[in-house]
DNA sequence: AACTATTTATAAGA
DNA sequence: TTCTTATAAATAGTT
């Protein structure tokens, strides 16, 4: 509106276009203003001309923040997300560092930092270190007691196993005399049950700490049950 | 502009309100969308009605998170600030319950939570633990040997101060004859030299422990020189 | 939502 | 930038 009527597209005069962006700016200006008062709205008008230059309106009763706030929870966009999640990212990185410095701290920090202890203080901590290490000794001696016990349970449940096979495989033969005089001796041996092997392997199993280790063994009695000895 | 002219003052009327606030919002986007593209210009228009109602025009030739950006750099204001102090003050916290948790895995883990270990890593802990006790061990004994060679180092120190004073009264009373007997009396009584009340003092601090009583003591003898001993 | 009389905004010129 | 002014554009009140 003016003078003449003007063709909706860049204004390629430098000047004419500053001209009009001033003008055109401060006709916005005066309708948000005029906006925000005849109909109580809450309005914000950023904007920056093409070098650059900054102006604002925002309604008198609320402020930037406060809009920008209202603005992402009525569009439901969070324009923050980008700096939590780079936050939040550090937050990551930092507790793993916190992770990490827990299980280090277990190992080095009782040889470090006693400097600055006093004797009271170091009093305290060697007490309880002291009973503390009753603790993992009273711990260890548990466990190894129980897996003792597990071992020989284990061993005693093998041997009865093997007394039991031995006995089974005795009375076959007796009962079969030399009939299938090969397919018994081929049979004991597949078993583990010929001759004193089985009673080393007992022995070995009473010495051994390790549980698959004896598994493994055991399988080759072909008795699942052995698991859950 | 219109039939009429109307003050520029809230629209009391609903529907008016709501009428004009729809005429007057497309007037503002349309301007808002000539000043883009004639001017060149970005543009950011939000608004929301009394009745809550958002409507928002931007150019085309930003995006909204590019916008704010591009606001804050100019205003030089940072929108995320206080995001970041809520997101700060919750990583302080989880930081000081990190100290915490710090100072309570020393105390409180070696006695829990051993369950979980196996008999090798009960018997690394219980090494690391007792290398660790002999560390301990070793700064207490350290901190007992110093706080002992200062405490001996002080009663020398008095020691000699007091056969210096005695030598200095003696010389004193053996120069003066008995013209001020009374007064050399209460002059070593005050001092705490009568006699073999000094001894006891010695023999005291000996044993003691506290600096702060050796002071104490010390001061008696009117020699702030001992607080530097 | 349209109409339109009237007000308001502004293009061009100074 | 600002002022002026002719003219375009927006819109208050009405239908």
């Amino acid at each position: 509106m003016g003078r003449g009527k003007i063709e909706i597209k860049r204004i390629e005069n430098a000047t004419n276009r500053q001209v009009t962006y001033s003008k055109t700016r401060n006709g916005l200006f005066k309708k948000a203003q005029e906006l925000t008062v005849l109909c109580d709205a809450k309005v914000s008008l950023i904007m920056f001309s093409s070098t650059g230059k900054f102006h604002e309106f925002i309604s008198p009763n609320i402020s930037t923040k406060a809009f920008f706030d209202l603005y992402q929870k009525t569009t439901g966009t969070d324009l923050w997300s980008s700096h939590y999640e780079k936050m939040q990212e550090n937050y990551r990185r930092l507790k793993e560092i916190n992770k990490k410095l827990r299980r280090e701290i277990i190992r080095q920090r009782m040889g470090g930092e006693l400097d600055d202890l006093n004797i009271k203080e170091l009093q305290a901590l060697e007490a309880k270190m002291d009973s503390s290490l009753v603790f993992v000794r009273d711990r260890k001696y548990h466990v190894i007691k129980t897996q003792t016990y597990t071992h020989k349970k284990k061993v005693r449940n093998l041997e009865e196993r093997r007394a039991n096979l031995v006995f089974n495989l005795e009375t076959k033969l007796d009962h079969q005399d030399g009939i299938v005089d090969n397919e018994g001796y081929y049979e004991a041996a597949a078993l583990g049950l010929a001759n004193g092997a089985s009673n080393l392997y007992a022995l070995r199993l009473y010495q051994g700490y390790h549980p698959n280790l004896i598994l493994h063994h055991g399988e080759k009695y072909g008795s699942n049950d052995l698991r859950h000895a």
